[in-house]
DNA sequence: AACATCTTGTGACTTAAGTCACTCAAAAAA
DNA sequence: TTTTTTGAGTGACTTAAGTCACAAGATGTT
């Protein structure tokens, strides 16, 4: 049986470019074009019956991101392919976020779009290097990038870690066998060194740059 | 040209099996065979000739994702595909980070591995569907599940917010438009409703469980 | 030895945070 | 209407957090 697909984009002349490349195979019969995420939604909507949508992301009036995430709400089993001419980094996040199986660039061959249309309909993720050799950097906050710039000893830094897990000064005393005046103190350079406040703001700081 | 390939498994059977499978495939050369990850990286470090490695996740001496951090620090054009019998959350996570490009689970079928390599050696990401279905819940720590879940009220969600941003009991008050003993009063019942402490434990709670 | 310096500690202090019993007014239920 | 319930507020209190000046011991430099 072949693979019904619908192609999402609002440029007219990447929609018909699209589904020239997709009437090249016989497995894959193009089902519908949408000019934007709501039209595509409304479509599933309906019923009608989709296994794979190729979607572009930066669309008017409802983005593919979106679209992908109220469609697959609507559908699990739908295969969202997303588009991209640039390869933006919030926008791959949020679309591993939001389960999308497929990630592909625009420019990308068009035997290579009908493998990751057939790749993803068995049921396989499949993202195009240029977009996975992000991923690493979107995962990781890294820890240590922190942990040298900022010039923050060694106690001190350890000092934040406990703050950070929600721990008062006479615990973080009676753990690092410092007398609580001395934590104290730690905690006053920690507020020069990094221009905060109070200890909230600090387990604040280091969960969002230091991961947690 | 063939792709060369290394596997990585502490079990023998597995490590023949896979040697097997692997061998099927005329585009495919195994080039070796190794017991744990150091082994391995060794192998690498003396300059072999890999494209492709097969990664056991656990393993003695050194596992699969220390190994593949290891290896692509040393050459990065060499593709990693991790293989799991169980599929552990962290593990995935650990593996996307350190810049592994396939995920497949062991039981997959002879063809689906090898095709696995094949996507993989063409510079894509290739991912079994049973893992990838599990990154939208890695990713996102689903706001809205607390948010419902724990029986807080609007305003109480509000200050909680206020909290993780870093401010003042007074400066929620005045963003709230609250008296500073009501909020004080408000941040009492967090404590209750949560089994929390101190404002701190508020922030670290937060960031936490629903995303920062 | 004399000097600087770095880490840890102390004590006295100010302020913010957190607790608790109780008030008051508006809204909802009887 | 009367009675409860609920949300916001007050005031007095305890405790933890944070500031600051300074002391003591270890180490290091000239």
């Amino acid at each position: 049986m072949p693979i019904n697909i619908l192609i999402v984009d609002d440029d007219d002349i990447i929609l018909s470019s699209l589904k020239l490349i997709m009437d090249l195979d016989c497995d894959i019969n193009v089902k519908g074009l949408c000019k934007n995420g709501d039209v595509a939604y409304k479509a599933i909507l309906q019923g009608q019956d989709i296994d794979v949508i190729l979607m572009d992301i930066q669309m008017p009036v409802c983005n593919g991101i979106i679209a992908t995430k109220k469609i697959l709400e609507l559908r699990s089993s739908i295969k969202v392919i997303v588009l991209t001419t640039f390869d933006d980094d919030e926008y791959i996040y949020e679309a591993l976020k939001n389960g999308a199986m497929g990630y592909m660039l625009k420019n990308s061959s068009p035997d290579k779009i009908i493998e990751a249309v057939k790749v993803v309909q068995g049921g396989n993720l499949l993202m195009h290097s240029n977009i996975a050799l992000k991923i690493p950097g979107l995962l990781k906050k890294e820890k240590k990038i922190v942990l040298d710039s900022l010039g923050l000893s060694n106690i001190e830094l350890n000092i934040m870690k406990f703050i950070a897990k929600g721990h008062t000064n006479k615990e973080i005393s009676e753990e690092l066998y410092l007398a609580e005046g001395t934590v104290k103190n730690k905690i006053t350079e920690i507020f020069n060194k990094l221009g905060l406040r109070d200890r909230t703001q600090i387990a604040i700081y280091y969960l969002n740059n230091c991961g947690g």
